[in-house]
DNA sequence: GTAAATGTTCGGGC
DNA sequence: AGCCCGAACATTTA
């Protein structure tokens, strides 16, 4: 599921248990989601600690506890975050939970395609610290975006759009969705794109993050009407606009969907 | 039974 | 040293 928006969404499901000293952390320790962090490092380490802070950038999380805890959540594909009462029982897919005084944040992945990771110290750590600005915030500069193309011109746009390091937060349904609305076709090479299209391609990118998050990340609710994305999930999509049936490929290793006659 | 799923990461080729 | 492609990861659902 998650990208930018949903993200953002999943993180505020722990904002509950804000201020509260961890009592005990639950978890399945040999899961690939703990690939490379020592699970049981995680409990001892937060352990009394209050959770202190919460923050997403592009799709990852970032959870403080007490001063210098740190732990990392990628969601993957089928990544979701949750409070529970204190009572419940962890399920089979429920990686990751910490008691708090009054409430659980459970981590549930069927797929482990996530991830959890650990850091210490006073600085968030330097995985976090490298992530770029996402298209909706103000330091998304059309100049940084042309810059981060002109190192990717032999992939297909839509490839290049799914990159994290220059998109943060993008996946498969809103790089669609901004190509649509850029009217540009997601086979495109990056480097064949004319100053129009940048131009173009940038605007629909801030755009459509910005009304993802307002209608996603506080209830999870359906992006606005009249976009791709309620057409591209169905082999029987068509183009919004005129009702034209969608092409479908794939392309940058993901399906695709475009309309053939808005995007060239 | 088979294919496909809102994502990364690795190894090999260029 | 980059860049680019395809396979791999693990599970559920259509």
């Amino acid at each position: 599921m998650p990208e930018l928006a949903e993200v953002e969404y999943y993180r505020k499901q722990w904002n509950t248990g804000l201020g509260q000293p961890v009592t005990r952390v639950e978890l399945h320790d040999q899961t690939r989601v703990f690939r490379d962090v020592d699970a049981h490092g995680i409990s001892a380490a937060l352990r009394d600690q209050p959770f202190s802070g919460s923050w997403a950038r592009g799709k990852q999380m970032l959870f403080q506890f007490g001063r210098k805890a740190w732990v990392g959540v990628h969601l993957g594909m089928t990544g979701k975050l949750r409070s529970e009462a204190l009572k419940f029982r962890p399920d089979k897919h429920d990686h990751l939970v910490i008691f708090l005084r009054t409430v659980a944040l459970v981590f549930q992945d069927a797929r482990q395609f996530g991830r959890v990771r650990f850091d210490v110290g006073s600085e968030p750590p330097e995985w976090w610290r490298k992530i770029p600005a996402p298209p909706h915030e103000q330091t998304f500069t059309k100049k940084m975006m042309a810059a981060f193309l002109a190192r990717h011109q032999r992939l297909p746009i839509k490839a290049t759009l799914l990159l994290q390091t220059g998109f943060a937060g993008i996946g498969n349904w809103m790089a669609d969705e901004i190509l649509w609305q850029a009217r540009i076709a997601p086979h495109r090479k990056t480097g064949n794109l004319q100053p129009d299209e940048l131009d173009r391609l940038w605007r629909s990118a801030r755009s459509v993050c910005r009304k993802a998050m307002g209608a996603i990340a506080s209830d999870f609710g359906d992006p606005p009407r009249g976009w791709l994305f309620h057409e591209r999930w169905s082999r029987k999509g068509v183009c919004p606009k005129h009702r034209t049936p969608l092409k479908c490929a794939t392309i940058g290793g993901r399906t695709t969907a475009w309309c053939p006659q808005c995007q060239k």
